[in-house]
DNA sequence: AATCGACAGAA
DNA sequence: TTCTGT
DNA sequence: GATT
């Protein structure tokens, strides 16, 4: 649904066949020579080729059933008779000599371009007729992993120029509370509620939405349609910066020395600025593949691989989808909710949400523990969903609790019932749900997780669900830095000096979110100071 | 060219 | 394993 | 995409 995590870091592809219509490249084959250019690069252009409904093979002789016309992409003329061999080919196959520039055109335009100012003159002759064959390389092979950039929009010169980032500096609204001080009270204990919607954040950065909104729309489509999950991170990381700087940019050059907004961000900044958009991202939109692809992947439970497949399927409205026999279960439901989920939570309704839990909670297990974490506990006025961690300080009691909590949640029908994990047992130390609810007096359907913890790995877990998920991910490689292994669930040290390695079964014990950023060698943060 | 978090759950 | 999700 |  959403880009987010990296998930797994290879390959994802290796979706069936050559399309029908549709992509900007449906249709059409394509050989890529990898002789001057760097593996990454390539592999870019190889994906995206892809993802636009295009079919690549390999330079090694590849083999067609029916006459069709390959593209044959190089970096300049030498690099063919050296890299390509000339495949024996059974049919009449036209081969088409075009430059890189090309493709890096037509991705960079969003429109399929004319061979002629690309085409590459050969030595041999133009079109290479053949009547044998070697081995057939349809693709199946498809490795994926990290690219890089391809772009190359207007140019990106840079000078000097100081601007300093600074900062807001807010005080808290919410106490932190972990755990072990309560006890004695009644039972369920809450937690730091900013009660009644007063989150009156500091500061507004407003300043800069017109810069972060195009790259957030960026983020979403390298994320969705491309599934390039590392550049969406990195644009989404950019935005967030923006929104948080305490001024507005008039000029890119400002944001030169802010790490982690290289040149390439920085041209974009700049062209924002002086068109009011972004060329790239226009293009991308008025795509109708795009649209449909970030469309589907906006269903809850279908990723950028199930859009895909759908659309190549034929796919092109919710309504064709949901008559899909391939939908995962998630997806199913995310569909038949798309509306309501797709809708922010006002804090007060996750606040009722909360209570209700709450409730319930103290009824089925007196003494149990449980925070409202994620944005909420962030203090974020509206939430994507409603996300509850719980415990209980006996160290045993908690054992079992989520599939009895959820059994009763379904019965009150708050919860919708949807298989998810319901059958407890679990594995393992965390018992996560992730499913829908419907607080009785409000509207909307809405998306909720619950997860339970063993009370060791507590603040662990209230550290990584209150998130966010950028802090999530730059302390626990910070921790990798220092020798450690951080999780949801503990901190561990790792055997073998620093490289690879790992181990540790034990955590080491923290009681506090404090004592965990505080062996990290970071400032406290307190909740509302998280979004980063 | 390597690295960019660590894990749960479904299929 | 792959995919999607947190 | 950014950083090392
Ligand atoms: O990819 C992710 C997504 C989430 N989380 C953690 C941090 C996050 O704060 C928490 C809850 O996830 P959620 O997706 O609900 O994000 P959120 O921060 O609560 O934002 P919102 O729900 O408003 O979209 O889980 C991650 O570590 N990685
Ligand atoms: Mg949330």
């Amino acid at each position: 649904m959403r880009p987010k995590g990296s998930k797994q870091n290879q390959r994802q592809k290796s979706l069936s066949k050559g399309e029908l219509q549709g992509g900007l490249f449906s249709g059409l084959y394509a050989i890529f020579i990898e002789l001057g250019v760097s593996r990454k690069r390539l592999q870019v252009w190889q994906d995206r080729f892809e993802a636009l409904g295009g079919t690549v093979l390999m330079p090694k002789a590849p083999e067609f059933e029916q006459d069709v016309q390959i593209i044959v992409l190089a970096s300049h003329r030498a690099a063919i008779s050296k890299g390509f061999k000339f495949p024996k080919l059974r049919f009449s196959t036209k081969l088409t000599f075009l430059e890189f520039k090309w493709i890096e055109e037509c991705l960079q335009s969003g429109r399929l371009l004319p061979y002629e100012p690309y085409s590459i003159a050969t030595s041999e002759a133009a079109e290479v007729l053949a009547t044998k064959k070697e081995e057939v390389c349809e693709h199946l092979e498809h490795s994926t992993a990290a690219r890089t950039s391809v772009s190359s929009l207007t140019d990106e010169d840079i000078s000097a120029a100081p601007a300093l980032v600074s900062k807001v500096t807010d005080e808290d609204i919410s106490a932190s509370i972990d755990l072990l001080d309560n006890k004695t009270d009644d039972g369920v204990t809450g937690e730091d509620e900013s009660n009644q919607d007063s989150i009156l954040d500091d500061e507004a950065p407003d300043y800069n939405k017109d810069l972060s909104r195009p790259l957030l729309e960026l983020s979403e489509i390298y994320s969705n349609v491309f599934a390039d999950e590392w550049r969406s991170f990195t644009y989404r990381k950019v935005a967030n910066k923006l929104d948080k700087l305490p001024y507005k940019v008039s000029n890119a050059e400002e944001l030169k020395n802010i790490q982690g907004i290289g040149k390439s961000m920085i041209a974009k900044v700049k062209e924002i600025l002086s068109t009011g958009q972004l060329q790239k991202l226009e293009n991308l939109k008025a795509n109708s593949q795009v649209q449909i692809m970030q469309l589907f992947a906006s269903v809850w439970g279908i990723g950028p691989t199930v859009a895909r497949k759908l659309y190549v399927a034929g796919h092109r409205t919710l309504h064709d989808v949901s008559g899909d026999q391939s939908l995962s279960s998630m997806a199913r439901i995310g569909l038949k909710y798309h509306n309501d989920i797709s809708q922010r939570i006002p804090h007060a309704e996750v606040t009722a949400a909360g209570a209700f839990v709450r409730d319930v909670i103290e009824s089925l297990c007196p003494g149990a523990v449980m925070i409202v974490g994620g944005s909420y506990r962030r203090g974020n006025p509206t939430c994507g969903d409603i996300d509850l961690v719980i415990t209980h300080p006996d160290g045993h009691s908690h054992k079992g609790l989520l599939a009895r909590l959820l059994g009763r949640l379904q019965e009150l029908e708050f919860l919708v019932p949807f298989s998810s994990s319901m059958a407890e047992s679990s594995t393992h130390k965390v018992d996560t749900y992730l499913g829908i609810c419907k607080h009785p007096q409000y509207p909307l359907y809405r998306r909720i997780d619950f997860k339970v913890y063993p009370k060791d790995s507590y603040a662990f877990a209230l550290v990584s669900f209150t998130g966010n998920d950028v802090l999530n991910r730059r302390i626990r490689y910070l921790a990798r830095t220092k020798g450690y292994k951080l999780s949801d669930q503990g901190l561990y040290t790792r055997v073998g000096k620093h490289k690879d390695a790992q181990a540790s079964e034990v955590s080491i014990p923290c009681e506090t979110e404090e004592e965990i950023f505080e062996k990290l060698g970071l400032p406290y943060p307190e909740p509302h100071q998280r979004n980063w």
